[in-house]
DNA sequence: GCAATATATCAAAGTTCCTTGATGAGTCAA
DNA sequence: TTGACTCATCAAGGAACTTTGATATATTGC
């Protein structure tokens, strides 16, 4: 098993905070079908143009989501390796079955 | 497959929001083998005790941790529901195998 | 009871995150 | 080129979170 540095700590924090937001998951929700254009989501949201816009690129930037532009639609989607890494940071959150048993006591 | 509605969002969010420290990953991490007292907490973390406790409620209020006096010695570990709800909430945002071909565009 | 130990809580200050409204930049069609 | 459309970015204010140091509470041994 290997050991967990504290920029590992960092990243999986860095990916936790980018889905500690109701908006960000209902975003992620939308894209789970494939991907959207920002007009699509904007709809589907009823939020502000420019607080979608801000979580969008909150998203991206923790490399959960990619944009292609198409014409003048941008469109977005999941990033399938960032929720493998995702699911990896919860592996590693599991408790460990060996050591279930341990009981480690103060003195 | 369940309808999410703003409720399942709130808690989602509110249990990623809790793993969204390194600090608490860190917490969770040294309980993965069992329950530990604060004391070697304190210890493994070198990290003020103020902080340390404030970093233990904030995990415990989100239901990830559960913990227990005994003596003067206060023991925390790991909640295996809530681990089990997190990992339903992952599992909640991969994406669906089935909506992988579904291209949606702007009219 | 008193002192020591283990942990929680509180208030204040600092930091980060979120929302809003305004503006900028890229694209298309006429 | 101009105007309309789509989306990003910016600045300012507010809200939420974090850290720190001080103090409070519970337990144990003397």
């Amino acid at each position: 098993m290997a050991t967990t540095t504290d920029r590992d700590l960092e990243r999986a924090a860095a990916l936790f905070r980018a889905l500690a937001d109701p908006t960000r998951l209902g975003i992620i929700e939308r894209l789970r079908g494939g991907e959207q254009c920002v007009c699509d989501l904007t709809d589907m949201l009823e939020t502000a143009q420019s607080r979608l816009s801000f979580h969008l690129k909150t998203l991206k930037d923790a490399g959960l989501l990619r944009d292609r532009r198409q014409g003048r639609w941008i469109y977005y989607a999941l990033d399938p390796d960032a929720i493998a890494e995702i699911e990896s940071a919860v592996a590693a959150i599991r408790p460990s079955a060996s050591g279930l048993r341990v009981v480690k006591r103060c003195e």
